[in-house]
DNA sequence: AACGATAATGTAATATTATAACATGCAGTT
DNA sequence: AACTGCATGTTATAATATTACATTATCGTT
């Protein structure tokens, strides 16, 4: 890949990092047309499946939405835990589930590729915001 | 909910479980428009929502489509392995998987309310025709 | 049986997400 | 400079999902 070929990742990259919430890819887009007018969605989306390629960026399947990579350093099988108040996204590893769900898939002569782990609920700050009110 | 609400969900249901294989929303449309030329897809992304909410179907994420539900009795949690050579789905439970990920997410007072656990691999059967190839 | 309230369904339009197909242009090689 | 390979740009469109509102069936009440 060439220096040009990042480029458009990088800035991608920046945008999800700095809003730190997840954002749909048109999302993204909207964004960066504030500097390149003429951005087309193709070009997001293959930065887009760059960057999940090398870690950098997560696809939130139940909500057809990307976050930056907290830790910036996995590929596979990080469980993202999804606040449904704040929208807020948190990172957690874990291969002993990692282990446990290759086993159970495993049962059956299943191999397994490729890992989403998605939880939805509320956070701590949420939860205890509710509990003062 | 009346027979009346129940009906479209269960020729959905039939359609999903004849299938076998997971189907988009608009796959069981253009199913069910053979008996119904006129129905539209509010119809079926209720129906859908409606089954997906008593148990009787799963909704898979990481495809954007539906499958009926193997066993028959569970609202939540299942653990969906994808075969990427053909398609099928194979269902399972885990109490203990479940009780990790709570735990791995509650460490941070993160509570829990819904499960998306989707594997996506290659089944045993592709598998061995493969080594057998 | 007629009435009205409630909730499911039908319908039309449109929003959102994603990709296909092909043109363009840059970078490195010969 | 011409050639090649690949990232990007561009246009169009496909696929997925929802909003908003009209219609109609069902049920409980009178």
């Amino acid at each position: 890949m060439s220096e040009r070929g990042q480029r458009m990742q990088a800035q991608v990259l920046a945008v999800l990092r700095s809003r730190r919430l997840p954002m749909s890819a048109y999302e993204v887009l909207r964004c960066l047309r504030e500097v390149h007018p003429r951005l087309a969605p193709p070009t997001i989306y293959r930065a887009l499946a760059a960057l999940t390629e090398r870690g950098k960026v997560h696809r939130l399947e139940s909500l057809n939405a990307f976050i930056a990579c907290q830790c910036d350093c996995h590929h596979d099988a990080s469980i993202l835990s999804i606040c449904t108040d704040c929208g807020a996204v948190e990172e957690n590893l874990s291969t002993d589930l990692l282990t446990t769900l290759s086993r159970i898939a495993g049962k059956s002569g299943f191999a397994p590729m490729r890992h989403v782990i998605e939880v939805h609920g509320q956070c701590g700050t949420c939860g205890s915001a509710e509990g003062r009110a």
